[in-house]
RNA sequence: CGGGGCGUAGCGCAGUCCGGUAGCGCACCGCGUUCGGGACGCGGGGGUCGGAGGUUCAAAUCCUCUCGCCCCGACCA
């Protein structure tokens, strides 16, 4: 492609609304330009990225024996009604009317159509496993969109579904797909790591997470510096220490203090001079379970620690979990909120097992204005224990005997074992080969697309520019004309041009009416792997710059060298 | 949805407090010089100051309403 004729309109500063260095940057180089909040358009460049990103997802997906398929993006409600997820799915699933006031909505995940597509073909146990994959636009009206392509509203997902049989053949695929999402990131140059994950609304029985390490990442994983044990901190279990016996014995009594107007766990430890550690927080819970089953729960944690409510869910067997009202805690606990603690309530008390390892304990007194000071766990109130807090760093291996680091990661794919949730809401029964009918095993795995793009930006850039890594670049070499005035120059540029055209390289010519520095900025700003630089001075000595986007120098080969240096760099 | 901030030329911003000819840098167009790391000179084009209402002789500026965008939080594949 020559460059005086493609449409790459570069910004020698970034718009004020972009804020990390992927977003920055695809907005820099003309890769992509907003339409909304969220929601882009991809120029020329930014789509070969993309593309580039999609033809390793459909080489591996082919090479695990997955078939494509391209399923619409505006989806009837009735389906989401029969799974149940168009009154659970919320706010961020945009939902529309057409002209005659049916409901539709634009659809964010593909489990309730594909399931449908499947369930009225699939009879016997004969047609399975299948898995069936697109690579489509999503649309999910998330609460808070940024950082360009990192999280849209509208972004490109590979979206796999499988169904199985039987469990063995799910569980097998789910293997399939891990390894199949690992060449793939591995083929996109990445740096990632697969983690333990929530399932999230997607629902399933378990999940993996592949996030590309990166200190702007959204998601936190702890991952322990002794076994391969790697998780969301969402999802980390965290290994308790062993059970030391507290002496209960020749401790202070409960001891009422005045903390006028001290709410926060912050004012409280400033206010009495203790640690956070020796806090202990009481949130006041709601939850619901099935069939509009509902209850409120105090939940402790030391005053340093977060409540993880996915655990607090699993421990309550509840759907649901919220943070009570404030008129709620004042009608359960008699004090306004930021006074409730566990001492003399009359809900049930979880705590995490944090809280148990104190000796003694600062907590809220249930009365305006008061703590209580030299709380004993267990003698001066019962509760439940068990994990419940947010893993971090120096929490405890559950596999090992580590300890956790804490990283920053981008969630680029997400697979889950989906199990029977959608089958069975949806009807997706089979014959096995006794007669007998069953709902059929699902699994779901996900790609995204342009998060594969920002993410490889995140991780591959410096203060210049994009570096690409090969399989993403957008084009493969740079060949910039210092001097289009100078004859021996374009001829020898066309020349490369039409050489690497040959080997499949795709090469960018620079043949812009520009100033040199113009182009070597524009070239840093682009990260294209390879630059060649063709100028009268080199090509007195019949040669021409070659240089790697990664490193700083520069070598001088003769022209009809040129090609095989490149090949050789790259590696080919 | 709660808290904070911002909408003035394609981009980055000043002007708003204190009403009185709409500005600066970059980008763009023309001419000339320059030409291997974001050149210089001269000349030029481009704005319903986010929108609607109001106050006023007069509104980018003051008042009311509204729309959009960004940041933090809660939430989320």
């Amino acid at each position: 492609m020559r460059q005086s004729r493609i449409f790459l309109p570069t910004l020698k500063e970034s718009p004020s609304d972009a804020e990390v260095a992927s977003h920055k940057l695809m907005l820099r180089a003309g890769l992509i330009r907003k339409v909304a909040a969220g929601i882009y358009n991809l120029l020329p460049v930014g789509l070969r990225v993309i593309r580039n990103v999609e033809t390793v997802v459909r080489r591996e997906m082919k090479r695990a024996g997955a078939e494509e398929v391209l399923m619409p993006s505006v989806l009837p409600a009735e389906l989401w009604k029969e799974s149940g997820r168009w009154d659970f799915y919320g706010k961020e699933l945009l939902r529309l009317k057409d002209r005659h006031g049916r409901d539709f909505c634009l659809g964010p995940t593909h489990e309730e159509i594909v399931t449908d597509m499947v369930r009225y073909e699939v009879r016997s146990y004969k047609q399975l496993p299948l898995n069936l994959y697109q690579i489509q636009t999503k649309f999910r009206d998330e609460i808070r969109p940024r950082f360009g392509l990192m999280r849209g509203r509208e972004f490109i997902m590979k979206d796999a579904y499988s169904f199985h049989a039987t469990d063995e053949c799910a569980n097998a695929e789910y293997q399939s797909m891990h390894d199949a999402y690992s060449r793939i990131f591995e083929g996109c140059g990445l740096e990632f790591r697969a983690v333990e994950a929530e399932a999230g609304n997607i629902g399933g029985s378990f999940s993996h997470e592949f996030m590309v390490l990166a200190d702007t990442g959204e998601d936190a994983v702890v991952s322990c510096t002794t076994c391969n044990y790697a998780a969301n901190v969402e999802r980390a279990e965290i290994r308790q220490p062993k059970d030391e016996v507290l002496s209960k014995e020749n401790l202070p009594t409960i001891e009422k203090i005045s903390t006028p107007n001290k709410k926060t766990i912050e004012e409280v430890s400033e206010f009495l001079g203790l640690s956070k550690a020796e806090l202990v927080k009481t949130l006041i819970y709601e939850f619901k379970k099935d069939k509009d089953e509902k209850g409120l729960v105090a939940v402790l944690l030391r005053g340093d620690q977060d409540l993880n409510e996915a655990k607090l869910m699993r421990v309550l067997e509840a759907n649901e979990v919220t943070l009570a009202t404030d008129a709620l805690i004042t009608e359960v606990t008699n004090a306004p909120t930021g006074f409730a603690g566990p001492v003399g309530v009359s809900i049930s008390v979880y705590a995490d097992f944090g809280v148990r390892e104190l000796s003694s304990c600062v907590v809220g007194g249930n009365e305006v204005d008061i703590h209580l000071k030299n709380v004993v766990p267990e003698r001066d109130f019962k509760a439940k224990y068990f994990d419940l807090r947010i893993a971090t760093e120096g929490d405890l291996c559950p596999k090992c005997d580590g300890v956790f680091e804490l990283r920053r990661g981008i969630e680029v794919g997400h697979i889950f074992k989906l199990g029977t949730k959608y089958s069975e809401s949806m009807g997706a029964k089979f014959l096995d080969e006794n007669g007998k009918e069953k709902p059929m095993i699902m699994g779901c795995y996900g790609i995204g697309i342009g998060r594969i793009a920002a993410a490889a930006i995140e991780q591959n850039h410096d203060e210049n520019g994009i570096i690409w890594p090969f399989q993403l670049a957008p084009f493969k070499v740079h060949i910039v004309l210092v001097n289009i005035k100078d004859e021996e120059s374009v001829r020898v540029g066309t020349e490369l041009y039409e050489a690497f055209t040959e080997k499949g390289l795709e090469p960018l010519l620079d043949d812009r009416k520009e100033r040199a520095g113009v182009k070597f900025n524009d070239a840093d700003l682009l990260g294209l792997p390879v630059r060649i630089v063709i100028g009268p001075k080199t090509l007195a000595e019949g040669s021409v710059e070659v240089k790697e986007r990664i490193s700083k120098e520069a070598s001088l080969v003769k022209v009809k060298d040129a090609v095989g240096e490149v090949l050789s760099l790259l590696k080919l």
